[in-house]
DNA sequence: ATGTATGCATAGATTATCTATGGATAGAAA
DNA sequence: TTTCTATCCATAGATAATCTATGCATACAT
């Protein structure tokens, strides 16, 4: 079994924070959101987002609440915190100042 | 104890990998190289440097010899094997489409 | 009634990285 | 000559993040 990496290690709190930062959505709707906006090059499975947004809850970046979607389902939707909007910024400029170092060594080597 | 990372997880190989494009190095060498060329930013710890080189031994990427170093010192000097350099250019690129990837949904996200 | 897409979630394995060591030697400093 | 610092190797154990593989439930279309 070749190991394949959907992700970049690392990189999922991000992206998922980045998802909410307009507007709420469950999780199955994060999953989708990365998927589309990256052109289908990334792909969220399940079980790598579940376990992230409970460690986000537990960080207390986001909060839940169960509602109804569109299509008349129950599901939770979760929702950027003052926290973890102060957080998105962090880790956002952290992850900016890793690619860039990165660049220089991919570039200069 | 605050996780710091020093390093964007599942990327070490690559860098690793690129200082060995222009010469052989050893081990403090590459260590020393990707501080240095990231302008300090990227630390790479011992402890993930060498089972990396393991890594990277087994499946054939690199090739190691015993040598003397300018300063006199044995050390074990690491070179690009021919399919290290094809492995090279496929990492680089799909870490490239990744970073690229990322880019798009931090941006329109 | 059956299938498909939507939605939740967990268990277990795997892998990568970090922390913390330990040992050896060259050369400088004291 | 002793001691310190930098250079060089490497491993053990803990931790964290992700993937694979499941399982359950429901809305809606066929």
């Amino acid at each position: 079994m070749a190991k394949k990496n959907d992700l970049l290690p690392g990189t999922l709190d991000l992206l998922i924070l980045t998802t909410l930062k307009r507007a709420p959505l469950h999780g199955y709707g994060i999953a989708l959101a990365i998927k589309r906006l990256s052109d289908e090059v990334l792909t969220v499975e399940e079980g790598s987002l579940y376990p992230a947004l409970q460690r986000l809850l537990l960080q207390g970046w986001v909060k839940a609440e169960w509602k109804m979607t569109e299509t008349n389902r129950r599901a939770r939707f979760y929702t950027l915190t003052a926290a973890g909007r102060k957080q998105l910024g962090v880790e956002l400029s952290e992850f900016q100042q890793m690619i860039a170092a990165i660049g220089r060594v991919l570039q200069d080597a």
